[in-house]
DNA sequence: ACCTCCCGCCATGCT
DNA sequence: AGCATGGCGGGAGGT
């Protein structure tokens, strides 16, 4: 049933499937006010989409979508309101435009650029789909019909269904097919996405980056070299590459079978995009820097002008997704070098660890779990980029995978099994009550969001610090609508399922609690690759918003003011990963670089990249920075197990046991979590599985006392727990660290990684120490690891903050400190926002924080345009 | 002249 | 073989 193939579900042509779904969501909606604006307007099922896409959109209307774009809350408006009246509206505007101006012109003019501009379908597509879908209707998505409605080819369609997959937004469900889920997962998936990036310390690379550029500016060669070398090797060593798609189990692995595929450069990109956001502090992110870190990954040689161009091309398809998503904004950053587009964001703040998880995640202390998720992840991971080039396609690995899958679906799917399947059958199937339930919860989600994504997060960390976990489902509806609200417990059973991973796949899947969240994420971590790290220097430009021409002001407002970041080092949190010292398969760019062979398949392109020899920077800098210990960043998937709601009432059914055992081991993680017990969770991971969170060094568990912890995780976990996937251990940053001067050799980092996954699992003891030399000495960058790692108690924010001595005084629990110190700057109202003056807290926070150690700041003016 | 990024060729891989 | 996906980069609209 659960489809194991997507021809299961055949559909009916959309429309009229898509309506029907649409119109039932449209009701749950009216009920609340907020409809969606396709639904809304007719309660016939024929769209009116179509018949505004028959022709081309007038300039009017085009106006009208430029504004809402621009401002998101006019768009949350029209849409709420009753989007069909703009709609409707549009045609007619249109059409008597189109008399006005002679259509022929206009119909020239139509075409315009603008108009067929990524971000304004993407708009269009949005605005078919209800922000929050009821999870028991029907949310297919019929792609040939979409690209029909919207009249646009294909192509275009893949482009901005892979971003919002990426952010779990939607999931593909067979060919042709896929699942909307609208905001329900983005908090969530944000929170992972946060993790991971701090995990794989995209903030340091950042400041590397920028440190880089700055030192150049002053033709500081040699010093140049060295930071040419770190951006360098940190890409190619970085196992970021590696990076997989971070997924929610229940919404991909349906697809699996269609998502062997190859490795989704595009859903990566925009996962590790976002990424960039959540880690930087400023929370503006400059093309460039953001290509320089994707591509570094691959290869550093690679780097040739022609990729990077290509890099920035995708940025921009991925950019103006996220823009339509209201997550993010373009702006422009004035460096002495000039002006660079940049973006900033403009989405929900997420609190530091996955949004609630992390506080959980201490609890999580990861356990791994294995999920039938889990091996086609490992299956993908094996064949991802991240895997040596050998594996990556082998085709006979491949099959064994994919048969290995497939029947492991089959067995999953068998209603005993406890697995979840396809979310979509069981977000049709999905009982009754859950559905109104969820309907309702969904309802008041929106109405919060509305009124403001930070907010509720705030209350989820609250909740979450106290420990109910669950609880905090019932407390705030909103947040929990999807799946949570069906059953919290047994959504987390689904995650529990453990599904062993194949021996095959080198990663280990680890499930991580989140408190708030609820649904635990499991990740699959992949041999983490070498990572090299410099001291974070931080150029900390400034950003001035040079304006804000949102003209819609919306949330942004707070660009105007000028907001002052240093984006630099601030986060530090990053957590190391267990940096495993496995030799793995540091050399993704294989892949990468299979392409670019390839890449003359493609008629044109002349392998134009090795010119770039003025992009790429000496090696000799690269060999000085060699010397130092590569820390391995685990790259995995994540996937969060609860995940979807629909997802869990079967197998949660199932696994009652589960449930209640996992129930009980949140809580008991989590007033562990305060103070420390997460430890035995870490200490699990490793020992044998790198995982994240633990710090090796701190480890005081023995395995044993893991098995006794994954009580609630299940069993699954031992299994799993089998294999042993190497992470980078934390060891090996400290060590890195402390090769490199940043850290004294007493003081090590927690390899913990963002707060959100498993941060806190850091013994306190080590961290303390750890910490202090921190707050002594902001000299190191380092110090911000622990915070990470407290962040996961204090939950406020992961960011680098810390301007908060206070952290430090407290060496033993470090934690909460940063977490206070967040808090304080940023602003509860807007997340998104915060006021000018808070970034400029920021901003000298981090500065205090890193203070001496980073290189002096320049500053970057960020003004947004908006041009429209 | 540079920034954006649309367009669609064609590789890739599933069915 | 055919079709669905989606990588990729030329080249053109915008500013």
């Amino acid at each position: 049933m659960e489809n194991q193939k997507e021809n299961l579900f055949s559909e009916p042509h959309k429309r009229g499937l898509m309506r029907s779904p649409l119109q039932e969501s449209s009701k749950a909606n009216v009920v609340l006010a907020e409809i969606q604006p396709d639904l809304g307007p007719l309660t016939t099922p024929t769209k009116p989409k179509e018949v505004s896409q028959g022709e081309p959109w007038t300039p009017t209307a085009n106006l009208k979508m430029l504004f809402s774009a621009v401002s998101p809350e006019i768009r949350s408006r029209d849409q709420k309101r009753g989007l069909s009246e703009n709609r409707s509206r549009l045609p007619e505007a249109r059409d008597c435009l189109h008399e006005h101006l002679s259509g022929d012109e206009f119909e020239k003019s139509q075409p315009s650029r603008k108009e067929k501009s990524l971000g304004l379908l993407c708009h269009k597509f949005l605005a078919r789909y209800p922000k929050y879908p009821n999870p028991a209707v029907n949310n297919d998505i019929c792609l040939d019909e979409v690209a029909e409605e919207l009249n646009v080819e294909r192509r275009r369609i893949y482009d901005i269904v892979n971003v919002l997959e990426s952010l779990h937004m939607v999931s593909r469900l067979a060919k042709n097919r896929y699942t909307w889920h609208g905001r329900h997962n983005l908090t969530r998936t944000l929170g992972t996405l946060k993790s991971v990036g701090e995990e794989n310390k995209y903030a340091e690379q950042i400041m590397m980056i920028k440190r880089k550029e700055y030192e150049q500016e002053f033709d500081f060669i040699k010093s140049c070299g060295i930071e040419d070398h770190v951006i360098k090797s940190n890409p190619g060593q970085n196992g970021h590459s590696d990076m997989c798609f971070v997924e929610l189990p229940g919404v991909e692995f349906r697809a699996a079978s269609v998502n062997s595929r190859k490795d989704k450069s595009l859903r990566v990109m925009s996962q590790k995009f976002v990424m960039l956001f959540l880690v930087s502090t400023p929370q503006i992110v400059s093309l460039e820097i953001a290509a320089k870190i994707l591509i570094g990954e691959d290869h550093v040689e690679d780097l040739d002008k022609s990729k990077f161009k290509t890099k920035i091309r995708r940025l921009y398809d991925i950019a103006n997704v996220l823009s339509s998503l209201d997550l993010i904004k373009k702006v422009h950053v004035t460096e002495e070098r000039g002006r660079k587009p940049a973006f900033k964001w403009t989405g929900p703040e997420i609190s530091p660890n996955n949004s609630g998880s992390s506080p959980v995640m201490p609890l999580a202390s990861s356990f791994l779990e294995v999920e039938q998720s889990a091996k086609e992840n490992c299956a993908k991971n094996l064949f991802s980029t991240r895997g040596k080039p050998s594996f990556t396609r082998h085709p006979s690995l491949i099959k064994l995978v994919k048969s290995i899958e497939s029947d492991r679906r089959k067995i999953s799917s068998a209603p005993s099994s406890p697995v979840k399947n396809s979310k979509a059958e069981s977000s049709q199937n999905s009982p009754p009550f859950p559905n109104k339930m969820a309907q309702l919860a969904a309802i008041c989600k929106m109405q919060l969001e509305e009124q403001s994504s930070e907010p509720r997060k705030k209350v989820k960390v609250k909740l979450a610090r106290s420990g109910h976990y669950k609880p905090l489902a019932p407390l705030d509806p909103a947040v929990n609508t999807e799946l949570e609200l069906l059953a919290p417990s047994l959504i987390q059973p689904l995650g529990v399922v453990p599904l062993i991973p194949s021996p095959l796949s080198s990663a280990v899947p680890v499930v991580l609690p989140q408190a708030p969240s609820g649904p635990s994420y499991a990740i699959y971590l992949q041999p983490a690759q070498a990572q090299m790290l410099t001291p974070p220097h931080g150029l900390s430009p400034t950003v001035c918003p040079t304006h804000s021409s949102n003209a819609t002001g919306s949330k942004d407002p707070t660009d105007a003011p000028t907001e002052t970041t240093t984006t630099d080092a601030t986060k530090p949190s990053a957590s190391c990963r267990p940096g495993n010292v496995q030799p793995a398969p540091e050399k993704q760019g294989c892949k990468n670089q299979s392409k670019e062979t390839t890449g003359e398949r493609g008629t044109k392109r002349t392998s134009t990249s090795e010119d770039s020899g003025p992009v790429k920077k000496p090696k000799e800098d690269l060999k000085a920075l060699e010397n130092v210990p590569a820390t391995l960043f685990p790259s995995g998937y994540l996937i969060p197990l609860t995940q979807c709601s629909s997802l869990g009432a079967e197998s949660v059914l199932s696994n009652t046991e589960n449930s209640g055992t996992l129930s009980p081991n949140h809580r008991i993680y989590g007033s562990p979590i305060a103070g420390v017990i997460p430890v035995a969770s870490s200490e699990l991971t490793a020992v044998n599985f790198p995982s994240f969170h633990v710090t090796p060094l701190k480890l005081m568990v023995s395995p044993t006392s893991v098995a006794a912890v994954p009580v609630g995780n299940s069993p699954a976990l031992n299994s799993s727990h089998p294999v042993p996937t190497q992470n980078p251990s934390s060891a090996i940053v400290n060590f890195t660290l402390q090769h490199l001067g940043l850290i004294s050799p007493s003081v090590q980092m927690s390899a913990s990684t963002g707060p959100g996954a498993g941060t806190v699992p850091v013994s306190p003891h080590v961290e303390s120490a750890s910490v202090i030399p921190d707050n002594l000495s902001s000299r190191q960058g380092r110090p911000t690891n622990h915070d990470s790692l407290f962040l996961g108690q204090s939950q406020l924010n992961g960011q680098s903050v810390a301007g908060t001595g206070a952290q430090q005084p407290v060496p033993v629990t470090p934690k909460g400190s940063q977490l206070v110190a967040e808090s304080f700057f940023r602003t509860p109202g807007g997340p998104t926002k915060p006021a000018s003056s808070s970034y400029m807290d920021f901003d000298g926070a981090n500065k205090t924080s890193f203070g001496t150690l980073f290189v002096p700041q320049r500053k970057l003016e960020v003004s947004t345009e908006d041009a429209h």
